[in-house]
DNA sequence: CGGAACCTTGAGAGTAATCAACCCCCGTGG
DNA sequence: CCACGGGGGTTGATTACTCTCAAGGTTCCG
């Protein structure tokens, strides 16, 4: 039972609300996630599309992917879900969800009843921000993704995914001299921004071969030229946070 | 004055809660709702990109877009606002907004200081709730907008975008017999498809040729098989509904 | 050692963008 | 009344980007 909702999660869970208050520390939401924590193995779909859902989920760990299907097969990923995040895509009022959530990683999770996540956020009024934040920082996610799907080439898309990645995971504190782990395949990426597996890999070593960025082991990302990756993605990456970080929203 | 929400609005934006609660057309909001009307010329941007904004809509009649665009001036439209809906893109913690929000028409919005919107929800539970809706409808649509984007052709797009536009307006009871009105234009359906729009133009008479639509004095669209445009939306019209629809959520 | 999953690269095909010309409709002003 | 201009829409020709198919490479693991 080494999962629960100790130290090191809580206290990069914790960051996301930076000014003193850490609602996932606080001892009750401690004790309440404690209490629904659950492991899960890479490729569990916690929801399928068109089934029910009536929990919110909590990652202490590893990547989830929010995607949904076209009816020939084709599956698009609109939202990565990174530790510290929080799902909360149910809807007490109907019976099928619209998206599908799945652990692109093994992963660690606390899986909320509605119910009991409601009485979290009306017990602590600092959970019932941070909710609103997320929903804030989801919209501003899904607008930047598809104006790029839109709009973008596949350069500028996947410099953009990129992008989002790297400020998301600077601001849990992941990437050190612009590198960071990246758990997820081409075709993964492929999914997330509208492209065959095959060409984000020719993208990939395009922009390794302008000296923008270099991927090592197939799963590290070392970015030299962030200012180059900005251009590309054709977006300011302060400004990028602001708009799709919760930790910087309301700063 | 003859922009007040009277009469004919109120019963169109009371279709949005069937079951005898009408929230909009109450008194106390129908009062607030009056106090600040406003008419917008076609092509007035309500909302710019990066600035502030400390209000609520409702729109009473004509459309709005929410748009985003990229440095080199490509536009995505992210949803169409149609009459009866409500945007609160509203930020209270943040000075600036991440999308656009502009009249494609002549309209005639109630423009919310975000207090007031706050204080009416708080008084009518039934608001309250209605906001809700909007906010997961205003999701399912951004989460199939995705998927067509990313994974979906020319056709594909087009069909989809019709569809969803044709059930939304069906709710407003602005369809019949499969004709509506579109008082948009060719380039705006190509900003909101991701397509150019001379690509649009080829994809409608295509499907034209199909017998699938007719287009007539490029103002309105009739559907003639509903059937093979939700074949190439893939999607089934009734599931869309559910998922894009406030009216249709909850019930 | 064999297999599986993933990455890489090349060649060819297909889709949509771009450029360009023309049409129609409509409002304006001579 | 008509000439004019502007905004859309339509269509064709050409270009460019991305997909698909295919083959081979690497790593990891049983």
């Amino acid at each position: 039972m080494t999962h629960t909702f100790e130290a090191s999660t809580a206290s990069k869970v914790g960051r996301a609300v930076p000014h003193g208050k850490r609602p996932f520390e606080a001892d009750l939401a401690r004790r309440v996630l404690n209490r629904h924590m659950r492991r899960c193995a890479a490729g569990t779909m916690l929801v399928l599309e068109g089934e029910e859902c009536r929990v919110a989920y909590i990652v202490r760990s590893g990547w989830l992917a929010i995607s949904k299907t076209l009816e020939d097969g084709e599956r698009q990923i609109v939202d990565f879900i990174l530790p510290g995040d929080l799902v909360d895509i149910a809807d007490e009022h109907r019976n099928a969800c619209p998206v599908q959530v799945e652990a692109l990683t093994l992963a660690d999770i606390a899986v909320l009843p509605l119910r009991e996540w409601k009485q979290l956020q009306t017990d602590d009024p600092a959970i019932a921000d941070l909710n609103r934040k997320y929903s804030v920082a989801i919209l501003g996610r899904f607008a930047h993704s598809m104006l790029r799907l839109g709009k973008g080439s596949a350069e500028t898309r996947i410099a953009f995914a990129l992008m989002e990645l790297c400020v998301r995971l600077t601001a849990m504190g992941e990437v050190r001299n612009g590198r960071f782990h990246l758990p997820i395949t081409q075709q993964h990426l492929g999914d997330f921004t509208g492209l065959s597996a095959v060409h984000v890999c020719r993208t990939l070593r395009r922009l390794a071969r302008q000296a923008v960025l270099t991927c090592e082991d197939h799963t590290d990302i070392i970015i030299h030229d962030m200012d180059a990756l900005a251009q590309l993605a054709g977006i300011d990456a302060d400004q990028l946070e602001r708009e799709v970080v919760p930790d910087a929203i309301g700063t």
